[in-house]
DNA sequence: GAAATTTAAATGTCAGACTTTTAATTGTCT
DNA sequence: AGACAATTAAAAGTCTGACATTTAAATTTC
């Protein structure tokens, strides 16, 4: 457990690495504050611009906060789910969209992540939850909705599905897979795809949800997977032949 | 999809979120060269340090790679699994230490998320995975293993038992559960587990493997949850009766 | 033609000055 | 004494200019 990438020849990624280590060790603790820019560039015998180049780096990882003028200083960051949420998503979607990703092992991937939530998801769904995934459902059965905010909405309705288990870590791991590979996936399936067979499929998880009914919920997710990869087939096979 | 975070009042975080959605929304493609420093500040009239500091953020994020000497420059970097694994541990890791998450909530969404990859794994599993199970659980058996080794075999083993199902997307969404979280529930129940109660089920997540049982396999991960939810509960109580 | 050398273009590092922000301190008035 | 205003000092943010180092291409030499 320690000097991740220490290696580098390069003064501040070092001295990055190390005060990194010291977080993620639990030598500096939540809201304790570093010593200032100048104290660093000593302790460290650098100069202030290579230490503030490593403080960048470890801002970019939301893993310090820093503020100005007297008293301020940097400080340790307490990671929010919503700053660990972007995080998640930006990294999410560069791997899928950088790599090359065979567009069945996503699909299998997404869907195969969203049906872990299942079993309580359909223990536990609120009403609030299930409002949500009524209006997303509603909104997608809209005619005038362009494709942008029918993905948009899609995303939220899986999200609030996901949501529904009551369980934050749980949502937050997969973030990923919601609010990357369902963009994603509606990026390369728009312009095949039936979004009457899709909110007939949504309306079916609703019900799951209403009535508890895993089985009929992991089905149901089960064929908008199959659906989906039939759909990127046939986009696919279409470009292939021109 | 537009302006993550540039309402802050930072130079070279504004520039290194405006290059940031150049690179998320493709405009600029893997492998690029970006601009040299000295370019980039004539662009944005700013000083070659303010570009810098926002250059080390991307880096930071590993979204570009710099090569020094003639030729050289930022390019924008293929963030391979590797990369996207290793920040992934880090955030999972921060977001569980810093916001004091119930333990039982952690072990829930942990056993949810490895479940989701059962009926691949017994589907698919390779000889290959089932030797470093079974190698790792012989090594579990040793009764000289550190606490800190055996942790890091329970880590592989379910690395592995994931990597059964032969899906990477899968396999890198999970790492969280399974990197980070399983350190976290071990280093909390070490001191009650017994280490003969997990061999055994280690054991029957190999044989359900084997078996292809998928039923086996979901019930066996339920029991482990179950197992370490108790452990932890008891562990916390201890502490309260001090 | 191959090896050695030079060169130029980058990033990496440094030093120092100036700007802006911010909270504590000090001073002033009621 | 308390409320408000002015001062101050500490710290991050920004800029400039210099120098060091690395690296690949271009040139020279043998």
């Amino acid at each position: 457990m320690k000097n991740t990438q220490n290696d580098a020849t390069d003064l501040s990624a070092q001295i990055a690495s190390k005060i990194r280590d010291s977080i993620v060790e639990g030598r500096l603790i939540v809201n304790e504050r570093l010593p200032s820019e100048a104290e660093l560039s000593e302790q460290f015998s650098v100069s202030r611009s290579t230490v503030r180049e490593a403080l960048k780096r470890l801002a970019a990882q939301s893993l310090i906060r820093t503020q100005r003028g007297a008293f301020g200083g940097a400080f340790v960051n307490k990671l929010s789910y919503q700053d660990a949420y972007s995080q998640n998503i930006t990294t999410s979607t560069l791997l899928l969209s950088m790599n090359d990703i065979n567009i069945d092992v996503a699909c299998e991937a997404r869907f195969a992540l969203e049906r872990s939530c299942v079993p309580l998801a359909c223990a536990r769904r609120s009403e609030e939850q299930l409002s949500v995934m009524r209006r997303e459902l509603h909104r997608q059965t809209s005619p005038d909705l362009s494709d942008e905010e029918w993905c948009a909405s899609d995303v939220a309705f899986h999200r609030s599905f996901v949501d529904c288990a009551q369980n934050p870590v749980l949502s937050y791991q997969l973030t990923g897979a919601v609010e990357a590979m369902q963009p994603l996936m509606n990026m390369i399936t728009f312009t095949a795809r039936s979004r009457a067979k899709i909110n007939s499929h949504h309306a079916a998880l609703i019900t799951s949800l209403e009535t508890q009914d895993i089985p009929l919920a992991e089905r149901t997710l089960g064929e908008l997977a199959e659906y989906s990869m039939q759909l990127a087939a046939k986009v696919l096979a279409d470009r292939d032949k021109k």
